[in-house]
RNA sequence: GCUCGGAUGGUGGAAUUGGUAGACACGUUGGACUUAAAAUCCAAUGACCAUUGCGGUCGUGCGGGUUCAAGUCCCGCUCCGAGUACCA
């Protein structure tokens, strides 16, 4: 009987499914103790419409073999199954089609075909047009009377996974964008917002003990990650705070914020991109602007958790490359973050008048805004001032429009620090501010008094004598020297504001602190426009303005182009009190550290380039080392530090403790611990994605109650973002949240007293994808868990995890982080959600490329007078690959006197072979006078060549892209054929390199496929498909069969099953013991590879042998049935068995079938095999010599010299050196 | 740029972790069977030299090194791939 793969296949999958064989049994189904659970889970699939490729299935294929395995081992498999069906592709489509995504997600994955592989009717339209939503390629017509129709129709990912024989348990599903699903991703949320991190104890808590906390001491002793720029009080100032002011600070440390984060916001498209979806600074889709731009959204503070998730690393069973790109990603350095001072004034412009410099650290660029004011003072100002001027006031002097601190003050005495403002209409609007103002000034120590414009103008004889008897009660202060008196005597002193304004750094070299020669901040840092001198300011908005376009990964990468520009401002050095210039670059990005660098360019060497291209001075601070060329960046302890006063002859190591002591004492530096890793953008300005379960009172974020949850995404007209920019979720009617019915309701009703608006972004992907795995352990009340604490006590988490490494850095962090999270709110037992990974490779595509060239050319048809040249010929050529490249550049253009030997082989070529249609006409009227040729290989659809690269030439001239090569010449090769060159690349639709697992599951069979997948290479490895190779583990598993069904003596094809229960001989035994041996290790190692060979080189021997014990074939079909499951259940059955063969018993390996008494001893002469020697493997070391040297051959080797050593490995290798 | 991988025949890959380089397949060539093809079976197949036979030289991206012995370890490069925070 033939090996009929597809009728066994059919008969298993549908057996499966009936039985629900691979259904994974929950703790309490066991009588008595359970058996023991093994959790095995692939990486959740996004569900495309363009279906799967053979590279999706790999990991699917290695997990699976590796669950069949572990339960012949005895466990209780939990081999789940579902999608991450939230995304935007169902989006895109959406925004084009109006098609509601939950449409497109659903045919996604059920797919459009029946049983019997034919389109559903409510696909197809009347006049059998199939709908274009049931297509794969949407821009291809496709008709129910057209042949081949299913190949251009999405088949659904379930199918396709069901054509495989994967043995999922699909009762457990679940979909990212079920509400049933995505009501607990809303639930953790909330969690998520009701959480503080303990940062002493390492702990997320509850935001209510935090509360607590705040009302017995403030915020001032508690350690809790909150954000930088939070201010501190205390208890009884809690206690003051109203409760929107509290809800204020509390946002400042739940797990979950309202923050501003830069996007790329491109305005044409009304939307946020993702870095990849920029090229070249302008949209992917549409080539339209996109800036960087801040936008107020959720984040998670994952950051946090950054020392946990990196410690968490060290017990995971996780590759130690895909580890490390996590430690890198988390960025974990210890340096010190540094205070630099900005100077009030620009060097060499100081303020030579120590007394009146009232004006804050950027004062040099207010005073330019004061002089202005004064040259133009309004109506009342001017009233005032003739007034004032000239100490006519009782001889008191007043400046106008003087700076303090940041602001101008109108009028002001000095004497008496007395400030006048005098305000117009204007200020009504600006009350805040004013009050802001006035609170600043009051606290410099300056009372303020405001007139009204038209008191002044009207009155100003009542204003003048308030300001008088307002004079006369203040005390007077005195001008000190010396400035730490000063503060004692009078509240503004020289150099007022310093410190006040500082640029924070951090390094991880405070060490080479005296190395710094300036400070570059990121463009985007909040200080630029502040410090910016008048003078740079055009330079500097023009450098802000180029930098915000670029994306951060082009910025990053980008190390050639030196750029930057100067602010005209200057920081002081905390040691030196030397001036730093600062200058913007955008070589330092706003999200990293502070925004801001210390530049050392001794020892750095971006910081060195900037400098070198700036003519920035580059002092060194490393003793004998030469600078001039390059940055040191050695962090060799021997080097000593030089030319850095108390630094002077120490290596690194000492050196950064005490520069950071000096730094800590003046109170300008602290050791600080930074991770790169940031607080994580949680909204996503998208239609499909889970809603938030938000409301806003008054500005301010409230949570839905959990028990009015799943918050459904409601119902939009449209999947754009509105006219006026706000996300998709602005276009709902009903959107809106009402606190007494609890339910949603229509936007009209908004009244902010008990109906209130909705928040408009959405979650982003990886919020569904975080916390999934813990909802496959619950199978009967989804509903009122995640999963039940039995449930989660049993099945754990994740003991064999499979996917792609692009994870590696997203999902795998963020699902540690949740897992942490709900570990910490004691909702799971485990702390990290995957124990053990392993990261699949990719499997690429060979693109095929036909080679075709275009020559253009005219005919000068003097006699006729004829100016051919407006109308040109062109001939379109295919030339066979293996013809040769023609290495003729693009578009070159010939002038016909000189044509170039290659082309002219070409032309000669293409006239001999192909009938040059033009030849007689330029052989009559005239000659080919201008002549373009243009040579490009251009991508064919795979499934147009052979596997011997032969093009179907029929097929390619009616396919979309070959159509205008219908009337082409062909230039075959000698043996008539037209063959294609190949590429290794990605697999994907747009490089037409994609094949379809469905195809070769009809052609070999899923097990071949299997098998298959597996023998291409190492699963970690990334690895070219090719069809051809296929036969060969197609071969084996005909071999296989003809194992059971022995061929007769004529070598006809075995009819019967033949198996007799004799004893199998020693070799037979010896065999299949080998290969249990070697096949267990591989699995166990995921050497998949080696185990497919090894089952080959089996099954070559047992055939050679003859062999048809059942002692062996039997454990046989054990041994491949996870790599192989239907024929393996197939010949079980045939072996009489009524059971399932997926839960029998793995065959144990017994040493002793394996025992050899002797070895073929490579003989090596200096290192290099010369022949072998059969060797009992009881001799020793003396023996074997004497024996090897007495060898004819070794003494030919040797040619009379006597060898200088032996050397001797028993078991291994005898060398003979001399 | 940074981080992490990788490089072995015509092709995919193997090599017990320092011990016979190229297992197992694909492809190619030759042969058997067949009217023929397919299928199947057998043989050869790293390159070069030699060939009646025995054999010899080179060879794991490149250049060095350690060692009795290096695809494997060390140092220095080259090239290719992946990730790089809103594709999933």
């Amino acid at each position: 009987m033939a090996y009929d793969f597809k009728a066994i296949e059919t008969k298993w999958q549908k057996r499966w499914a009936k039985d629900q064989t691979f259904r994974a049994k929950q703790p309490q189904e066991f009588e008595g103790d359970p058996k023991p659970p093994f959790y095995v889970l692939d990486m959740f699939p996004y569900p495309s419409g363009a279906g799967l490729h053979v590279g999706h299935p790999l990991g699917y294929i290695a997990s699976d073999i590796y669950a069949r395995y572990k339960r012949h081992k005895g466990f209780n498999v939990l081999h789940p199954q579902g999608y991450d069906s939230f995304g935007l592709p169902a989006e895109q489509y959406a925004i084009q089609t109006g098609q509601h995504p939950s449409s497109t997600t659903e045919i996604n994955i059920e797919g459009c075909l029946d049983n019997k592989g034919k389109i559903l009717d409510k696909y197809v339209e009347d006049n059998g047009k199939i709908k274009n939503s049931a297509l794969i390629d949407k821009s291809k017509e496709t008709c129910v009377d057209e042949d081949h129709y299913q190949s251009n129709v999405i088949k659904g990912y379930r199918k396709q996974l069901d054509k495989i024989g994967f043995s999922f348990d699909w009762s457990r599903e679940v979909r990212t964008s079920d509400p049933n699903y995505y009501k607990w991703t809303q639930w953790i949320f909330i969690q998520l917002f009701e959480s503080w991190y303990d940062a002493k104890a390492q702990k997320s808590k509850s935001i209510s003990e935090l509360v607590n906390i705040f009302e017995k001491e403030g915020n001032i002793i508690v350690d809790a990650a909150a954000d930088e720029d939070t201010t501190s009080f205390s208890a009884s100032e809690w206690s003051t705070f109203t409760d929107d002011q509290k809800e204020e600070l509390l946002l400042n440390y739940r797990l979950t914020y309202l923050a501003e984060t830069e996007v790329n916001w491109c305005p044409a498209l009304g939307t946020v991109l993702a870095n990849d979806e920029i090229v070249k600074g302008v949209s992917e889709r549409g080539g339209h602007p996109v800036s960087r731009k801040k936008m107020k959204q959720w984040s998670m503070r994952i950051s946090a958790f950054a020392d946990r998730l990196l410690r968490g690393l060290e017990d995971l069973d996780w590759s130690e490359s895909l580890k490390e790109t996590q430690r890198n990603w988390i960025g974990k350095s210890v340096g010190a973050q540094l205070k630099f001072p900005i100077l009030p004034f620009p060097k060499g412009k100081e303020n030579t008048k120590p007394g009146y410099m009232t004006g804050g650290n950027n004062a040099y660029t207010l005073i330019e805004k004061a002089k202005e004011n004064r040259n133009q003072p309004t109506e009342a100002e001017k009233t005032l001032w003739i007034q004032l001027r000239g100490k006519k006031l009782s001889g008191y002097k007043f400046r106008q429009q003087h700076l303090i601190g940041d602001y101008i003050a109108d009028f002001v005495c000095l004497l008496k620090s007395l400030v006048v403002e005098v305000d117009g209409e204007y200020h009504n609007e600006t009350k805040a501010y004013d009050e802001e103002r006035t609170q600043f000034l009051n606290k410099k120590g300056f009372e303020v008094i405001r007139f009204k414009n038209e008191d002044v103008i009207g009155n100003i004889d009542e204003v003048l004598e308030k300001i008088k008897t307002k004079l006369d009660k203040l005390p007077a202060y005195t001008k000190m020297a010396k400035p730490s008196e000063e503060s004692k005597v009078k509240p503004l002193s020289i150099g007022e504001g310093q410190g006040e304004r500082i640029i924070e750094a951090f390094t991880t070299r405070p060490d080479t602190i005296y190395g710094v020669s300036f400070i570059t901040l990121a463009p985007e840092h909040d200080l630029v426009s502040k410090i910016t001198t008048l003078d740079q300011k055009e330079e500097v908005d023009a450098y802000v303005k180029a930098s915000a376009k670029r994306s951060e990964r082009e910025r990053m990468a980008d190390v050639k182009t030196i750029s930057g520009a100067f602010t005209g401002a200057y920081a002081e050095h905390p040691h030196t009190k030397e001036p730093l210039p600062v200058w913007i670059g955008d070589y330092v990005l706003a999200g990293y550290g502070t925004g801001a660098v210390m530049s050392v360019p001794c020892g750095d060497q971006r910081d060195h380039d900037f400098a070198q291209h700036f003519g920035i001075p580059i002092p060194n601070v490393f003793e004998g080392i030469d600078i001039s060329k390059e940055a040191y960046t050695d962090k060799s302890n021997a080097t000593k530090i030089a030319n850095s006063d108390f630094l002077n002859g120490l290596g690194v190591l000492e050196a950064i403790p005490k520069a950071i002591e000096a730094l800590a004492n003046m109170g300008q530096g602290a050791k600080k611990i930074n991770y790169r890793l940031r607080d994580a953008v949680f909204s996503r300005q998208r239609y499909w994605g889970e809603p938030f379960p938000v409301y806003y009172i008054n500005g301010l974020p409230k949570m839905i109650d959990e028990k009015h949850l799943p918050l459904k995404l409601p119902e939009v007209e449209k999947y754009l973002p509105t006219e006026d920019g706000a996300p998709p979720l602005g276009r709902a009617q009903e959107w809106a949240w009402d606190t007494e019915q609890h339910q949603v309701v229509s936007n009209a009703k908004i009244d902010h007293k008990t109906v209130f608006p909705v928040e408009l972004n959405t979650m982003p992907g990886w919020a569904g994808s975080s916390w999934y795995l813990f909802h496959y352990m619950e199978t009967e009340n989804r509903d009122q868990h995640i999963a039940s604490k039995e449930n989660l006590d049993y099945w754990n988490n994740v003991d064999l995890y499979i996917g792609g490494s692009e994870h590696a850095t997203g999902h795998l962090l963020y699902s540690r982080f949740w897992t942490k999270f709900l570990n910490d709110k004691g909702v799971f037992p485990v702390d990290e959600p995957f124990k053990k990974l392993i990261n699949q490779g990719m499997i690429l595509g060979e693109s095929a490329f036909v080679n075709t060239f275009t020559i253009v050319f005219t005919v000068d048809d003097k006699e006729n007078n004829n100016n051919l040249k407006e109308t040109p010929k062109v001939l379109k050529v295919l030339l066979s690959n293996d013809l040769g490249d023609l290495n003729i550049k693009k578009r070159e253009y010939i002038e016909s006197d000189y044509i170039s030997n290659e082309i002219e082989k070409i032309i000669q070529k293409a006239e001999e072979i192909c009938e040059f249609e033009n030849k007689n006409q330029s052989d009559k009227n005239g000659q080919i006078v201008y002549m373009g040729l243009t040579n490009v290989k251009r991508r064919v659809d795979v499934s147009l060549v052979n596997t011997s690269n032969e093009l179907n030439l029929d097929g390619f001239k009616t396919s979309p892209f070959g159509k205008e090569f219908k009337d082409a010449k062909v230039i075959y090769n000698e043996s008539g054929k037209l063959l294609v060159s190949r590429e290794v690349e990605k697999m994907s639709k747009s490089k037409f390199n994609v094949v379809n697992p469905d195809d070769i599951c009809e052609e070999y069979g899923a097990d071949s496929l299997r098998l298959y997948e597996m023998f291409l290479g190492p699963l970690e490895q990334a690895k070219p498909w090719s069809t051809a190779g296929l036969s060969g583990v197609h071969n084996f598993l005909k071999k296989l069969w003809k194992l059971y069904f022995p061929p007769n003596s004529q070598g006809d094809e075995g009819q019967d099953f033949v198996v007799s229960d004799e004893h199998a001989s020693k070799e037979s035994l010896k065999i299949l013991h080998k290969t249990i041996k070697k096949v267990t290790q591989d699995i166990e190692d995921f050497s998949f590879n080696t185990s497919v060979s090894t089952f080959m080189i089996c099954v070559n021997e047992l055939t050679q042998q003859s062999c048809k014990s059942r002692e062996v074939l039997e454990p046989l079909a054990v041994l491949i049935s996870p790599y192989a499951p239907h024929i393996a259940e197939e010949l079980w059955e045939l072996l009489g068995n009524t059971t399932s063969i997926s839960e029998v018993d793995y065959p144990v390996f017994e040493e002793h079938y394996l025992k050899e008494d002797s070895k073929t001893y490579p003989i090596s002469f200096n290192g290099k095999m010369r022949f072998t020697l059969d060797l009992s493997l009881g001799l020793s070391k003396d023996e074997i010599e004497k024996i090897v040297m007495a060898e004819e051959r070794t003494q030919k080797q040797l040619d009379g010299r006597t060898p200088k050593k032996v050397i001797i490995v028993p078991g291994k290798i005898v060398n003979i050196v001399g």
